[in-house]
DNA sequence: TAGGTATTGACTTTTTCTGACTAATGATTA
DNA sequence: TAATCATTAGTCAGAAAAAGTCAATACCTA
């Protein structure tokens, strides 16, 4: 295993892992960003902090998640690019604290729950709600198979949620 | 006709891509006309912006679609010309009009860029296209199956867009 | 030592870009 | 007028440039 000294300006002596360098990275991008947003190109920053390209993904979907408050876009191809976006939220977001509280599977009866709470407790707009249970409707549903339909739901609503902050 | 200017923009950070360039010249083009129309030379274009003439035909393949709402035409030969012209909506429910062009399958960039239109259109709210975005973000389509995700993603699409009539 | 976290590399998929070749059309000439 | 030439645009396959996936290990900590 390939073991990086942190910089000394960092806590000193304690060893980080690529990981942590990789995040801290990207966490540096955002927070130079007006717009909280960080444009990476994966092999170019792989090759930066000398590792596998495949080790930013592992970092992007372990730590950079919507239940983190993070929102990622990306491009393949010539000129492609990873963006990730940090959703700033003012106060501690109600919002938050219910993507949090959701697991990574949930049934259509809760995930309905769920947004009419959202709507009762006016952290959504009514249009909103509507969207979202379009999205998450059987029309929709029907066509994933059964036994990953609650975990494309429960993704589907938090990132739905996600944006609404 | 023709008239391009190619601008040193940048898409926050990343390095534009010729396509990119291409883009934005052909809608700076169609926004300067009042019947919503680019007239452009190929070999012109081409020339201007520094690439092969083969590569504007792949821009406008892959992003002037009708599916995107543009109409494309053109005239080889002497004094020859691409018009791509941008379709305007007619207001008897454009949404379902929409929904009606859409096919059982979508990709990604697509599904972008019908939701930008309706947006640009006054169609939905930019709320209502942010949840959309959201619901189709790859965080969520990565998790269904490759075969069927532009299925998934066709049938979320016009669900969503159903419930903004 | 078991179970979660980290790391890698082989392979896949998507997107961009080019160049060689084809097709159409207007202009010129026999 | 018919044939030929010049001037466009169109097509397509392949190379290159990214990012994504996934299974196999390696490491670490309770």
């Amino acid at each position: 295993m390939i073991i990086i000294k942190v910089r000394e300006s960092q806590k000193r002596g304690i060893v980080m892992k690529i990981s942590d360098l990789i995040t801290e990275e990207i966490l540096r991008a955002i927070s130079e960003s007006d717009e909280h947003i960080a444009d990476i190109q994966r092999n170019m920053l792989a090759s930066h902090i000398g590792c596998a390209p495949s080790q930013i993904n592992y970092v992007l979907s372990s730590r950079f998640t919507p239940e983190n408050g993070y929102i990622i876009e990306s491009q393949r191809g010539g000129g492609g690019y990873i963006r990730i976006k940090k959703v700033i939220m003012n106060k501690t977001s109600p919002i938050m604290h219910i993507i949090n509280s959701l697991g990574d599977t949930i049934d259509q009866i809760s995930a309905r729950i769920v947004i009419e709470n959202c709507l009762e407790s006016g952290l959504i707009s009514q249009n909103s709600a509507r969207v979202m249970y379009a999205a998450l409707s059987n029309n929709v549903m029907r066509q994933v198979p059964v036994e990953i339909r609650d975990k494309v739901r429960a993704a589907t609503l938090k990132e739905m949620l996600l944006v609404q902050i």
